[in-house]
DNA sequence: GTCTATGCAAACCCTTTGCAGCCAT
DNA sequence: ATGGCTGCAAAGGGTTTGCATAGAC
């Protein structure tokens, strides 16, 4: 894969783009430590925030800023919307055709150059429909349940 | 106003919601917290945070989580939209007319079930440009500046 | 008077940073 | 060999919590 100018292709780098490509969930930093762990027991948590800090810059991954206060990262690139389920903060993917939105005019935009826009939906995922699960707290707080 | 059972007026909570109501910016727990201590200068920043919680849950004001990881409140309740500057994280309100947004039909939802969704601008604050301040980081650090 | 709200300080959690040694190139 | 990477541990910054006291009803 192309590699960008100064960034080595270490074992730890290919193995986070590896895990969150494969996976359908769009792990935390903590969570792609854990998967990481199972390849490389000895890698740090400092050295999964540098890689994927590194892999947003260079365009190699996605990072959302969940509703929990935690950041979740996504190796799909290709367009999609995620939708947040509003009991467990799980993200999912929705992959639908672009939606228009109207932008507002700059008369409209109170002095802000509006530039684009964030659409994301938010709904109950299907873990949490089954389960019945109780509300949990908004932010923080058990992520053992996960 | 309208309180909410068992939620007693108290001086701290009616200050806050007045300066969140009377506030253009919109404002972290830190920043309430200091405009707070103007009028009630022993006020703790566990009192402005347990009272920000509480009336959000009464509906009484409304919360975002900017992409800086702080959480931001907001005491217009009438429908707005939000645009967040990508420089300096300021936001500001966009009184348009609702927007529509074709929610994706349940087969398109992987199993979620969709119940709304979040419509967000994003721009460059006027301060930002006219001031061609250097992008700051995304997340934390500096808030001096503000 | 009762029961909630507050102040203070400590705890928590996620993320970042400093530094000495390791490794891809 | 060299300059970026890594592990470890500690620091940072926002938010939450425990507990004794103050205050709203």
């Amino acid at each position: 894969m192309a590699a960008a100018p100064d960034l080595r292709m270490t074992r730890h780098r290919r193995c986070i783009l590896d895990c969150l490509r494969r996976s359908e969930e769009h792990p935390t930093a903590d969570q792609v430590h854990r998967l990481l762990r199972r390849r490389l027991p000895r890698t740090s948590l400092a050295t999964v925030y540098r890689n994927l800090e590194l892999l947003c810059e260079r365009g190699l991954i996605r990072r959302m800023d969940g509703p929990d206060g935690r950041r979740h990262y996504d190796g799909d690139l290709e367009h999609h919307y995620h939708v947040v389920c509003e009991r467990c903060g799980r993200v999912g993917d929705l992959h639908v055709e672009p939606i228009a939105v109207r932008d507002p005019r700059p008369r409209e935009a109170e002095g802000f150059e509006i530039t684009g826009h964030r659409l994301e939906f938010t709904g109950i995922c299907p873990q949490c429909k089954s389960t019945q699960a109780r509300r949990r707290s908004p932010r923080r707080h058990s992520t053992k349940e996960a």
